[in-house]
DNA sequence: GAATCGTCCCAAAGCGCTTTGGACACGCGG
DNA sequence: CCGCGTGTCCAAAGCGCTTTGGGACGATTC
């Protein structure tokens, strides 16, 4: 059933139909009703492709996913933030995209192929770096885009979204210093990320604030599974003076860091406290009856369908001055941090 | 730059050009790379909703993901399965669209909508419950499509690709009891999960073969998160005549396992064996210098591309017999496994 | 009563591509 | 010389929608 079809059974044109439709005034409210009624009944929805044509817009966004060696990019995290935008889009009428570079493959050349195809409206960047090639290409491009997260040393105003890292473990490791923890080891993601570079930041700032130098035998950076938690808090709880304390960046981590601990015969909590950065995952709970793990929480759910209303506006009007928002991550505590032995 | 301006700048036809391009014989060599030169050199595209109007195709295939309150759909083996079908998209020029399915709306209603808008060419089931109405919805809309496992009950033939969870967990549990294992505990997920359902058959068939009855206290079955590994592990631990191994559904569920079994002083692999099923998710590695669980292995990222083959070749040859694979889990040995004490 | 103004509707021209149905020139055999 | 393939190209008709630029008709105004 297309338009031509459902107007000729209307008796109407197809401009009067279309009209009808799309809720313009040009119509009466007793044709509009009609209209209404036939569509419903014979199912009728417009072709994607065709309003598209028409309009220019492909009512799409794209997220493009690197595959490049490590595939950093399909983690966790990723997914549930997919979940977010998703249900932003969804509500807005909006398709979301997936496109994978294999590894190997440009992933420069894919934008500019989203771009001139005209496949999507607009693009979100995932995993930023600090000074990422992305932001100019996509501003060369023309291709409206927001950020998950930032990049630093990028020159010119952009819209994004981000948690603010850097406070987060400030606030996180001056929890663990009031508790008189003064070993702190921080176990972070590779710091070529910006997130991860502002967190050591932040760490090392409340350290500071303390009169308390960083160590870097206890500041451990890598891609966050649980392997590497164990082992990077095996390594530090080995030394001849140890850590009290775990900042951890990541669920996952902190299940290897936990286990670190309690291998070594020591009660997390108790012996070695452990504050994490929790996304609030769908299926790494941390609540329950009272969280584990001392947290700063900052869903990345909520954050997904946050950016995707930011990008969907600057879509409707690309002319906006650009949209910034912080997040400030909630302290939550749960029963892995306790005074300093 | 479109394909009316690149004929002009030719001095050819619409016709022509879209002929050279497209590799159509009706063309000479010499015109054909004047035009494919001329196409590189102005960065032309064709682009991709016009083309799809004219075709009738879209280049396009859905996934459709139900956000319905426990957002089972949303896991890390998703993420995975997407990366991998997501590659052969790209190597075939498909474009990936995800759908995410607010909760409280109806997923029937999205599919009907992809079809009617002619959005995709096709779609993947993921997650097929048993007697799964999604099939026969999408046999009648006339929607072609894949699922990523099984539905047992659905009448009709389909194309499916799934893991053998029954000859995979029955292995894992015969692998045990050869060790002599008679007490072996079944940390599953949500049963009405297709795969979990066949999964319980296959640990239950390895025990009858040797004369042994399942006992209902060891066998769980719910959301495979960490708590819930640690949780029904630690329950039948305590048990008056515990369980001396453990067949567990998934890497995230067996951290939870090896930490309830830590967390009783005992040592696993030694005191307590355990065999999990790994499905080799990127960030989860169980590798490295020997993996440390005793795993049914099988790449969901593997069947994420084999999948999305099968789904393209269906869209090119809808009349095709239907394609079934089933993969065989491989095992591998690692130190969590070893002789009952 | 004529001029003006809304209201409601329509025909037709795009959007950028593919594809049908020729047109034209050329070479060949009869 | 005619007829007939054959190779190469083109004009134009879609694909299914939106949107422009009116048109008809009754109600209002002077």
């Amino acid at each position: 059933m297309n338009l031509k079809e459902l107007s000729l059974k209307l008796g109407l044109s197809q401009t009067t139909v279309s009209r009808a439709l799309n809720g313009y005034p040009e119509v009466s409210e007793t044709t509009r009703a009609r209209v209404l009624e036939a569509a419903r009944r014979h199912n009728y929805r417009p072709n994607t492709r065709a309003k598209g044509l028409a309009t220019g817009q492909s009512m799409a966004i794209g997220h493009v996913i690197p595959m490049s060696g490590n595939a950093e990019m399909v983690n966790p995290i990723f997914g549930d933030f997919i979940a977010g935008a998703g249900e932003t889009y969804a509500r807005h009428g909006y398709e979301m995209l997936l496109s994978v570079v294999p590894d190997g493959l440009d992933e420069a050349a894919v934008y500019r192929t989203l771009r001139s195809r005209g496949t999507v409206d607009g693009v979100v960047v995932h995993g930023p770096r600090r000074n990422d090639p992305r932001l100019s290409l996509l501003e060369d491009l023309g291709l409206p885009f927001v950020v998950h997260g930032r990049a630093t040393g990028y020159g010119r105003p952009y819209s994004w979204l981000d948690v603010n890292n850097r406070r987060a473990f400030q606030a996180a490791t001056t929890y663990l210093l009031d508790f008189g923890h003064r070993r702190i080891g921080l176990i972070n993601g590779r710091e070529h990320m910006d997130f991860a570079h502002r967190r050591r930041c932040g760490y090392e700032e409340a350290l500071a604030a303390r009169g308390l130098a960083p160590d870097v035998a206890l500041m451990a950076a890598d891609e966050m599974t649980e392997p590497y938690g164990f082992a990077a808090a095996g390594a530090m709880l080995g030394m001849p003076d140890p850590p009290t304390a775990f900042v951890v960046s990541s669920m996952i981590c902190a299940l290897g860091v936990r286990r670190a601990i309690e291998g070594r015969g020591l009660a997390m909590g108790l012996d070695v406290s452990v504050v994490i950065h929790d996304d609030a995952l769908s299926y790494l709970r941390n609540d329950g009856a009272g969280p584990v793990f001392t947290a700063m929480q900052s869903s990345v759910r909520e954050a997904g369908r946050r950016l995707a209303q930011i990008l969907i506006d600057r879509i409707a009007d690309p002319d906006a001055p650009h949209v910034t928002e912080l997040l400030e991550a909630r302290l939550a505590v749960g029963r892995s941090t306790g005074p300093a032995p």
